[in-house]
RNA sequence: GUGGAUAUAGCGUAGCUGGUUAACGCGCCAGAUUGUGGCUCUGGAGAGCGAGAGUUCGAAUCUCUCUAUCCACC
């Protein structure tokens, strides 16, 4: 259940109560791809040092490996990470579309090869249900197709159409599994995706479809996939207004610190993305300031902390000379400690804007931090 | 001490019988990465070829001397 608490022109400041928790929105979703933060994060960490909120996890990936019916077998998602906060499953709608070869879409669902064995695999919209509901998540995400950038009008009004058909059957599905005696999470929420491409009388007209099926949460996907950033600020702009105000809102995928303060003033209450994790893997660290490369040969004899203003653990403890060595040197530590640092970055991101909003000083916020923040110093 | 082999960028190598600004991998320096394969991609800097002398229009490539290293045998 989304409560409105404080609103400052488009940006909203609200809670989201699951049967696992409430979070704090405008919140960032923190990417666990394989039941695993990459770089060896732990629910602890995210707990105890994070101020992770909620977890991401993909059906497609847990489907592949290790499976969701040993998942269930095994007490659920939750249980099997260690992780008793709210875990969003994404469908596995971007990954057929990203990750896997041969595909082939058809109405009654696609046809692809894993990109681990190349084993052929169908999924639609029932078994994307079925799969989230053996891992018992808190919200379910439809399945959906995520269309290429760019890609023609055409096709593009063909495959919302379809999305709504795929979206009606996620619903009813949906409803099937909860009332089953065995299911682990009877209380599965289940989020709309809104898709369209760069069209907006796309984009519009789908969002309008899909509200009208009155589910848990919307989202807007298939952006971020490659268009200008200002088609993605156009398209979400146009977009919002036709979201429910009493659901969450959440935008897939996004994004940069400064892609995220735009969206959140646009109306958005969710996000997801691997940047924060990818980028840190990669040794570019977030900071208040602007992306540290912290590989850079200049950093070879600092002593000081990533961030000076940062209160993540590595932050306490650890000097960019440190960090910089640790990547040179391939260490597995280097990893951890930058992974935990841009986490904590976009956790507290996330919890500066809330702040923000709550004051009435959102938009000071967005003017002092989105020339910084995706600079590169 | 004798015989043999080898010396090309920080490291490992390629450069055929001498022919335009000496090539490649790793490393180094710097970018990219948006519902995750730690991958990948894109640029850039860096040697004048162990040292010296010669042959030649022209030498990393041929000759001589020296030096260093390695391997055998004393």
């Amino acid at each position: 259940m989304y409560q409105l608490l404080k609103q400052e022109g488009n940006a909203r400041r609200g809670t989201f109560t699951t049967v696992h928790g409430t979070v704090e929105t405008p919140a960032f979703m923190n990417v666990g791809t394989a039941a695993a933060i990459k770089g060896g994060i732990s629910s602890f960490d995210l707990k105890d040092e994070l101020k992770c909120q909620v977890e991401l996890c993909n059906t497609y990936h847990l489907h592949l490996r290790p499976g969701d019916k040993l998942i269930k077998k095994l007490g659920g998602l939750h249980k099997f990470m260690g992780w008793d906060r709210p875990i969003l499953t994404d469908s596995g709608g971007f990954q057929v579309f990203s990750l896997s070869s041969l595909r082939k879409i058809k109405e009654e669902g696609v046809y692809f090869s894993s990109h681990i064995d190349g084993k052929k695999i169908f999924m639609g919209p029932e078994e994307s249900m079925q799969i989230q509901s053996n891992l018992g998540s808190t919200i379910a995400m439809a399945f959906d197709e995520c269309v290429e950038n760019p890609s023609t009008y055409e096709y593009s009004a063909q495959s919302c159409a379809r999305t709504v058909r795929w979206l009606e059957r996620c619903k009813a599905e949906m409803e099937r599994l909860n009332s089953l005696p065995d299911t682990l999470n009877p209380h599965q929420l289940l989020f709309g995706i809104n898709q369209g491409c760069v069209f907006d009388e796309l984009r519009i007209a789908h969002m309008k479809e899909i509200a009208k099926l009155d589910l848990d949460g919307y989202a807007i996907g298939g952006l971020a996939v490659g268009e200008p950033k200002e088609d993605m600020y156009r398209i979400i702009s146009a977009v919002t207004p036709y979201m429910p105000q009493n659901k969450p809102r959440y935008l897939m995928g996004v994004g940069t610190p400064c892609n995220i303060i735009e969206a959140v003033g646009r109306g958005v209450d969710l996000f997801d993305c691997v940047m924060p994790s990818r980028n840190a893997r990669h040794g570019h660290l977030n900071t208040w300031s602007g992306i540290r490369n912290i590989m850079n040969a200049k950093y070879e004899d600092d002593l000081r902390p990533i961030d000076e203003e940062c209160g993540c653990p590595t932050c306490q403890k650890h000097s960019r000379a440190y960090l910089r060595h640790l990547f040179k040197a391939h260490e597995m530590l280097g990893m951890r400690l930058a992974v935990m640092h841009n986490l904590y970055f976009y956790n507290t991101l996330m919890e500066k804007i809330r702040d923000a909003i709550e004051t009435g000083r959102f938009e000071e916020f967005r003017q002092k931090y989105v020339p910084l923040l995706d600079s590169r110093i």
